[in-house]
RNA sequence: GCCGGUGUAGCUCAGUCGGUUAGAGCGACGGUCUCAUAAUCCGUAGGUCGCAGGUUCGAAUCCUGCCGCCGGCACCA
């Protein structure tokens, strides 16, 4: 019986429609789970959406619908996308579903019991738009994730107690070496957990759109208790064919963005409900366009669909497996992909096949020679590619096990020049035993290479498994004794045709661009959003978010604001703070100011001192960095970016107010 | 500021328990073959191995300092 293996992607949250990041996680998994099915595990692979939470309330609203249907479409296209791409998905899980929500209540529960949870309170200021509670701001101050304007709260709470765990995370995390991967990651992890842990408050009243706690009041349950337990629920009570329980997860597939939930909060919630932990962990990197973060307020965000359409699926898992040292960031460019596609794809894996089979069409009416030795010159070569692809592809390290294939796909190439088939056919018989071996060898190469590559090009290992006349269904083919000399004499080959057609790199990165922005304008109208400008061809959208303006005031609300012009006497940095500056302002009192600013990135202290800036003069006294600061300076602040200061083009005398 | 990582040819990277002329793939340029998807194959391209010191007979490889970049934390807006 085949012992099973339980992998999953994250859930991804509704709140967007689906983009390459999204795809990059899955096409991974996908590979894995095609990979440890060739080597005889019993594979069930999940993913699903993630769908409660103010935001897609929010955002629901404005498109005018329900929550649950607005997720419903959202969802809908996530699960289109992986089947366009041909992903090998056994269940793909909601967070909106009663089976789902019935195993966090459960889940819940069992914490409550073993008096991990309490009730408390809580009051902050809170950003709708992140879903979070920003800590140390005060009332109106902006989020520091989108700068929209925070909002006071205060709510009774369900906590569980994370920081009961500390200790025993520690010590897992001790013994579990290999649990978080890349080891980078759980350094990160273990830094975190001595830092030390302060309890989790795992419900919301403020919220309506969730999985009600299974006690009294309107509380629903907060992400992570909701999202994480899916993991569970999308295998609640299942079992593989030898009657073993699915749970726990051999593996979590994540980005590195979420580690802390996994590695920590999902840990502990486990332990205290006294159930059975994953066993591994692994953290990959994000997709970078062209060297910068994808994200939609950049605009640069890229989706799959577009790619399929021009290069296809298989070409697009190739470049991302490929390109990417997985667990590292890494850039994604349509030059890069397209080069790969061309290079790698079309003159390597695609070449190789269309001369072999060409050849022993021409030379051997179709049929595969027997080959005069049993050791013929790429067989070693052979081997060793197996068994580096294998070894790659089992500690995930993809582009290297990539990297053997192909140094195995480049030796054919050169065998087969310098043996030179086409003049052994002209010479007759006395070559035809050297011609036999090199065109079994040339095949032979290719089966090989074929099977390797059904992880992760399975569309286009089954088209050259066709060609080949391979006799065995693709499916049923393993690694587990993968060796060169199984290509059996006297197979019949198929109808050979053309796997990876090259392309004018100028004309598919136009096609690439044009298809994105069709892409883009389809996704924004689905989610009822408003449609954004398509992105001029090459262009990097810099424009950021137009931040939401605030509520209107009076005359007089603004008349409370004073704002004063101040001449900058001195400035040096705050010792143990990137971003402070110290300065003292002028503006026309006894004694210049002292004024903490957060501009040290921007500016240096040299650069501002004789200069005139913008005083909010009468802002509350409040210490930063143990210094205190009278009042504030008034700067653009640009989203990621720099703060830019406000100033005057004309002479304005110091303590001037404004209004 | 603290912790971790990293900086090698135009691009993506390999190479570090110190040791001959520092490597691969892609791209570029030149050439070759003709089975093949104007593919393959061969050759060329001269990179202060981030910078500066140090240890050593000898350092990309060890040590120290500095700089850049990335991540986490702190901090801030």
């Amino acid at each position: 019986m085949k012992p099973k293996y339980y992998l999953t992607t994250p859930i991804y949250y509704v709140n967007a429609a689906p983009h390459i990041g999204h795809t990059y996680t899955t096409i991974a998994a996908d590979a894995i789970k095609r990979f440890k099915q060739m080597q005889g595990y019993e594979v069930v692979l999940t993913t699903g959406t993630d769908e409660h939470g103010q935001k897609i309330e929010r955002a629901a609203e404005a498109a005018g619908k329900t929550p649950q249907q607005f997720a419903d479409v959202v969802a809908e296209e996530f699960r289109k996308q992986w089947e366009i791409l041909g992903l090998s998905i056994d269940r793909f899980s909601r967070t909106s579903t009663p089976e789902h929500a019935e195993v966090v209540q459960r889940l819940f529960q069992l914490c409550l019991n073993a008096g991990y949870i309490y009730k408390g309170s809580y009051t902050g200021q809170y950003c709708v738009f992140d879903e979070l509670y920003v800590s140390d701001a005060k009332p109106g101050d902006p989020c520091p994730e989108c700068g929209r304007p925070t909002e006071t709260v205060t709510e009774e709470n369900y906590f569980f107690k994370l920081s009961a765990f500390q200790q025993r995370l520690e010590e897992f995390h001790e013994k579990n070496p290999d649990f978080v991967q890349p080891e980078t990651r759980r350094n990160e992890v273990l830094a975190f957990l001595r830092k030390g842990l302060t309890d989790l408050s795992i419900s919301r009243t403020t919220i309506k759109w969730g999985i009600p706690l299974p006690v009294a009041g309107n509380h629903v349950f907060y992400v992570w208790f909701d999202a994480l337990t899916t993991y569970m629920s999308a295998v609640e009570g299942q079992t593989s064919t030898a009657g073993e329980p699915l749970w726990p997860a051999d593996l979590h597939l994540i980005g590195k963005e979420i580690l802390r939930f996994h590695a920590i909060y999902w840990p502990a919630f486990l332990m205290a409900a006294g159930l059975p932990l994953p066993k591994k962990l692994f953290a990959h990197g994000w997709l970078l366009f062209e060297n910068e973060k994808m994200s939609k307020s950049r605009g640069n965000l890229v989706r799959a669909t577009p790619i399929i359409k021009v290069l296809g699926a298989d070409p697009l898992r190739y470049f991302l497996l490929r390109e990417v040292v997985f667990g590292q960031d890494g850039s994604f460019s349509y030059d890069a992909l397209v080069g790969r596609y061309n290079s790698d794809l079309a003159n390597g894996l695609g070449n190789l096949s269309s001369r072999t089979l060409s050849m022993i069409r021409q030379y051997r009416q179709g049929v595969v020679p027997q080959p005069a030795i049993a050791e013929p010159p790429l067989a070693q070569p052979a081997r060793d590619a197996i068994s580096s692809a294998v070894q790659a592809f089992d500690r995930l390290d993809f582009s290297r096990g990539l990297e053997a294939i192909w140094g195995l796909i480049s030796a054919a190439d050169k065998y087969i020049v310098e043996q030179a088939p086409w003049k052994l056919a002209k010479q007759g018989e006395e070559a035809r035993t050297q011609l036999d071996t090199v065109l079994y060898s040339a095949a032979e190469v290719l089966r090989i290479a074929t099977t390797l590559l059904i992880p992760i090009l399975p569309q286009t290992a089954e088209r050259i498994w066709l060609q080949l006349g391979m006799p065995d269904a693709i499916d049923s083919v393993t690694l587990q004794g993968l060796d060169w000399g199984q290509l059996l004499p006297g197979q019949r080959i198929g109808e050979p045709a053309a796997l990876f057609p090259r392309v004018d790199l100028q004309e598919a990165v136009d096609k690439l661009w044009q298809l994105e922005a069709e892409e883009k304008a389809y996704q924004a109208r689905l989610l009822g959003q408003p449609e954004a400008p398509p992105p001029a061809p090459g262009a990097k959208a810099e424009e950021g978010v137009m931040q939401p303006i605030a509520e209107p005031i009076s005359i007089d609300d603004f008349g409370k604001v004073d704002l004063r012009v101040g001449l900058v006497k001195s400035a040096e940095r705050v010792k143990g703070a990137d971003k402070l500056l110290h300065l003292y302002v002028d503006i026309g009192e006894a004694q210049p100011r002292s004024i903490v600013a957060g501009i040290a990135l921007a500016y240096q202290p040299e650069q501002l001192v004789g200069r005139k800036v913008v005083i909010v003069a009468n802002l509350q006294p409040r210490k930063l960095r143990g210094i205190e600061s009278n009042g504030m300076i008034v700067a653009a602040s640009l989203e990621g970016g720099k703060p830019v200061l406000a100033g005057f083009l004309e002479d304005v005398p110091v303590g001037a107010r404004l209004k």
